[in-house]
DNA sequence: TTGATTGCAAAGCATTTGCATGCTA
DNA sequence: TAGCATGCAAATGCTTTGCAATCAA
């Protein structure tokens, strides 16, 4: 394969360690797929990965992505996202500062951000009722600035659906 | 049926107007539909609210449940909300203060809540991105107190996932 | 050698859609 | 009467599972 030999070479030591403490096994499959992974920028689905990883080898299957995403999650290397279509989107998050998304409703962008202020206040929220907080997560749907100048200048037309685009992520 | 006439009488009259308005007709289904919809507490699935109202009126079909519920949605009276099982739930909407969902990991009890400075953050973020905010989500995940007793008892056990018990809500 | 891992195909779910029939306006 | 709504069955789309073959340790 044509993948560099030195980058991410934390992850993949995770990614080890994960694997022999769980007493599983490594195979070119869940190297090759964490490798592709780690290569991906915004979020991307099962299929997503998918098609990417077969495109390097063919001869990798569908089932072993969604089996090898659930692992990477368990590792603490991915990070199962929903925004509402039904899907399942993983994004790389080991190391990765925690951020949420606000997703256009209009063309389907999404932009990460994060607030220091929103987390601090998620974690007084769980301490008031007793929790122990693992994770969150916090959608703002929305029209971007875009889409609601497209809006005003259909102005009236029925705009229907758009297609659902997934555009490259803003960091705040 | 045996639904108390003067019940909701606000509720019913969101949904005749936002009917007319579409065009769309006044069905016995629909009625019935969101009767009991606005007696449920918590959060329904389509599943659920399916055999709510077959028990009352067996001709219903599934389909009409979940049309209904888009339908809901659509005139305000109702809110989607997804906890991350894979389904959709929904919750009388309707003058209900907005809150937010807090979900244990262990026995998937549902803590809803709300935050005013959270509110104004998620404000404050849409408008710096330039986004028109719809509305939004939050799921805090965590593990309740009782969950984490339950854990510490075990102590070391492999506890495995517990039956997925929804309890009735705690409001804040 | 042992048993975890893989990929295929099939099964599972929740949800949606096509279509003939029924019913509202 | 026109055409929206309904309910069934079938289709869809994502995800999971059963299983025989394969492969890491």
């Amino acid at each position: 394969m044509t993948v560099k030999q030195n980058e991410f070479q934390t992850e993949k030591q995770v990614f080890s360690e994960h694997i022999q403490k769980a007493g599983l096994r490594h195979t070119a499959q869940r190297d090759l797929i964490l490798e592709i992974f780690l290569r991906t920028e915004d979020h991307v689905s099962s299929e997503d990965l998918y098609r990417l990883v077969h495109k390097e080898d063919s001869s990798v299957g569908h089932t072993t992505v969604y089996r090898t995403l659930k692992l990477l999650t368990d590792a603490g290397l991915a990070r199962e996202v929903r925004f509402g279509d039904g899907k399942s989107y993983y994004e790389p998050h080991y190391n990765l500062e925690h951020h949420d998304h606000m997703i256009c409703t209009g063309c389907g962008k999404v932009v990460e951000f994060f607030s220091a202020e929103i987390e601090n206040l998620q974690d007084s929220i769980a301490a008031e009722y007793g929790f122990k907080l693992t994770h969150h997560s916090m959608r703002i749907l929305g029209l971007c600035g875009d889409c609601q100048k497209r809006e005003r200048e259909l102005n009236g037309a029925a705009s229907g659906a758009q297609p659902r685009i997934r555009v490259k992520s803003v960091y705040s």
